[in-house]
DNA sequence: ATGAGTGTTATAGTTAACTAGTACACTCGG
DNA sequence: CCGAGTGTACTAGTTAACTATAACACTCAT
């Protein structure tokens, strides 16, 4: 996994982490990888994975289990409501940034819609 | 300002003065706030403003004229090119999360409406 | 020429992020 | 019980970002 430069590793681990989990990857109740085992795969120090998984055990995301591993919870009620505030987050960042670079509010929806027919290809 | 954590504020201080000139506060060549004067109203280091500026200066969006000041490049066209990237850019970042989020590119426009219905409020 | 206003550069110090390495504590299957 | 696998914690060191401060160089109006 490559890092993006100027923004913290262990808030996009965090980042990363959330998005297996709201996609499925990660089910609830799984077990997720040993802080070891990703600290290879992400080429990063096992530090910098605690510190990410933190913030996840804190807001109740992720249970870790002393000796076992960490578990994604099977709240699934915290599970939902934690993909819809992903998704928020990302609306409101978007929307707030077209705005300071003058877009209206009408023409958003427009400019959205020219944008994905202008790139029809993978990604 | 008040910046965010998490992202540097030479950064932020750069997209900051590029809204301000794609939405024609800051209008072709005219001539920019000093850099003193930039770093006591964001209350921030010259140092940190003078980084904030060199990459700008670089990509020719900002002339500097030595013991004149930094004014913003006439040539129009540079200026429409900047403009429809730094919206491509965030185009590009938004559709590139909601993918990660597990949002189909059909449900895009349907997800934003229904958000920006949803907060008609102001912002 | 001088002074005010400008960009430029350099030094030194602080802090947050990250790494490396080590050690400790717990759980579970054998 | 023991060893492998797990989370946790601590120390030490590096680097990038930022600050404070100062000095230098240029331009322009007076």
């Amino acid at each position: 996994m490559e890092f993006k430069d100027n923004i913290p590793i262990y808030l996009q681990i965090e980042q990363y982490l959330y998005q297996q989990i709201v996609q499925g990857q990660l089910p609830a109740g799984t077990k997720i990888p040993s802080v070891r085992r990703l600290a290879v795969d992400l080429t990063v120090n096992v530090n910098t994975v605690q510190r990410a998984l933190q913030q996840m055990n804190a807001n109740g995301i992720l249970i870790t289990k002393r000796g076992e591993g960490n578990f994604v919870t099977e709240d699934e009620a915290l599970l939902a409501k934690t993909k819809q505030h992903l998704l928020d987050v990302e609306l409101q960042h978007f929307t707030e940034q077209m705005r300071q670079l003058g877009v209206k509010r009408d023409h958003l929806v427009e400019i959205l819609t020219h944008y994905l027919e202008e790139y029809t290809d993978d990604r």
